[in-house]
RNA sequence: GGCGCUGUAGCAAAGUGGUAAUGCAGUGGACUGCAACUCCGCCAUCGUCGGUUCGAUUCCGACCAGCGCCUCCA
């Protein structure tokens, strides 16, 4: 019963062994809410949401955070362009996340800190980084540059020690400009300062606003500690993202480790490409929820390892609600029972190897059809086995049959509608009228309706 | 230039030094009034070229083709 993760940091899969057993912790980067998330948004929540749910079927007490960054320069400028108060827009967001993962059967984690409650924590890291030589108030003449507090990453001797970059060999300002008020190019805010008409706090750097990265440091370090078990997030944010949370808090703490483990997931692209707002190729997943289940887009997303780019298209949306219909047709007409996870089974097996979610999809289908083919008690073991890994995934959470007849688009046939034509196709089958009872079926197939026959009746699913 | 990833059947996706899970699609058959569901079966030599080895898709090297990050970004 060993669990092995693969960490970013020693780029190997290591065997987890927590701090304390008592009390795993694990922090994910959550939303900046300016906007709806889109599907790759929604890739960690489900992957990490899937790590959690493992870690607590290992540990008696798990917390899990997943923050929420309600102040940044993207959400300005948002609150600029529509005219609309800044909370006004974060409040939106945050709750239209929410409802997203909801909806991927993510469960809630145990802390959802906002960065506007921590204000004051970070003004504290940045005070103990000054004062520790780690960072220092940028100098300048300009009177708008004033204000600013950057880290100073040569004071840290193994920056880059997560992305394994040397920082000499950087092509500096590759992309942005550096700043003249920088000691050093590689160097990052940690406090900025901010205008009138921006949020701002009163600092002892005069009223400005937190940096990204500071964020993140201080949040995991008043709710979850000093040192965590896990860290997780997007591929994109090990540089310079997480690599500058570490340089923050382990220079604000003494030299203590942030996190024991680095989890990162890979991209989504669409039908091949990255998303970005050149391509206008983004993914909602708030659009993608009006076209399919929640726990399809949940499906897709186990259906590949999570370290791995995933190609996102409409086949594999299609393809991957046929293959939960087929799942949820298996186990359509049993009894419901306790979910039984079998700790010592295939399936948990493969996910205490990194989170090997297809490897376990793929033991689900077994014992799909191990229940379908069992009958008595044999049945209703493998049918709490099936649902301890489905719980473990999160997927098959719903009732089978209210899984096939609930509506799947506007224009379907209401189930009054379909039991009415049932009936009356079945009267047409005992008449010997077959041309009739092929013509109602036919329309019930018109209307996105397929009929199973059994030898107890007839079933029917939404197409 | 630095760091790193990927290339497995029509599509998706695991995996292993001893000739490759699983799902979708397709297809042959059983079942069915006909279908659907279900059941039985079929459907790949793992980018290319070398090397190591008794044996490589799996290890090493080269090459080809995609791709990511390098201070907006899940």
């Amino acid at each position: 019963m060993e669990l092995k993760l693969y960490n970013s940091l020693t780029r190997q899969k290591q065997l987890f062994e927590p701090i304390d057993p008592k009390r795993v912790t694990m922090y994910a980067c959550g939303p900046t809410v300016y906007n709806y998330v889109h599907i790759g948004n929604a890739r960690p929540a489900v992957v990490f949401d899937t790590v959690y749910r493992v870690l607590k079927s290992l540990y008696p007490n798990v917390i899990y955070a997943r923050n929420i960054t309600d102040i940044d320069d993207k959400i300005i400028n948002k609150s600029i362009e529509l005219s609309q108060d800044i909370n006004v827009i974060t409040e939106k967001y945050s709750e239209a996340y929410f409802d997203d993962m909801q909806a991927l059967n993510t469960l809630t984690p145990d802390h959802i800190p906002y960065a506007t409650d921590h204000i004051p924590e970070m003004i504290d890291m940045v005070q103990t980084l000054v004062d520790k030589g780690h960072a220092y108030a940028a100098d300048s003449q300009v009177e708008a540059e004033k204000g600013h507090v950057l880290f100073s990453v040569p004071s840290m001797p193994n920056y880059g020690e997560l992305s394994k970059r040397n920082l000499d060999e950087q092509e500096a300002g590759a992309r942005v400009e550096v700043a003249g008020y920088k000691q050093y190019a590689g160097d990052f805010v940690l406090w900025k300062p901010s205008t009138d008409s921006e949020p701002g706090w009163n600092s002892p750097w005069g009223r400005g606003r937190p940096g990204w990265h500071l964020e993140c440091s201080a949040m995991i370090k008043k709710h979850l500690g000093d040192t965590i078990d896990i860290h997780a997030g997007g591929h994109d944010l090990v540089f310079p993202h997480h690599e500058n949370e570490i340089a923050q808090s382990s220079c604000a703490n003494d030299g203590k480790t942030l996190a024991n483990f680095w989890m990162h997931n890979g991209f989504i692209n669409i039908d091949g490409e990255k998303m970005s707002k050149s391509l206008g190729n983004f993914r909602l997943v708030n659009d993608l929820l009006q076209q399919y289940p929640g726990e399809v887009l949940r499906y897709v997303i186990l259906s590949a390892h999570y370290r791995s780019e995933q190609n996102f298209s409409k086949d594999l949306l299609d393809s991957a609600w046929r293959t939960l219909d087929s799942l949820y047709g298996f186990i359509r007409g049993v009894k419901s029972v306790e979910a039984q996870l079998n700790r010592s089974g295939d399936a948990f097996k493969a996910l205490l190897d990194d989170i090997n979610t297809p490897v376990a999809i793929s033991e689900l289908y077994r014992l799909a059809k191990a229940v379908n083919q069992a009958s008595g008690d044999k049945q209703t073991a493998l049918m709490k086995e099936l649902k301890g890994v489905a719980d473990v995934l999160g997927l098959l959470q719903q009732d089978p049959e209210q899984w096939f007849t609930q509506a799947r688009s506007d224009d379907q046939l209401s189930a009054e509608q379909v039991e009415q034509l049932i009936e009356a196709r079945q009267q047409a089958k005992q008449d010997k009228d077959y041309a009739k009872a092929d013509q109602v079926r036919q329309q019930l197939l018109d209307g996105g309706v397929i009929l199973e026959d059994s030898r107890e009746g007839t079933q029917w699913r939404r197409s």
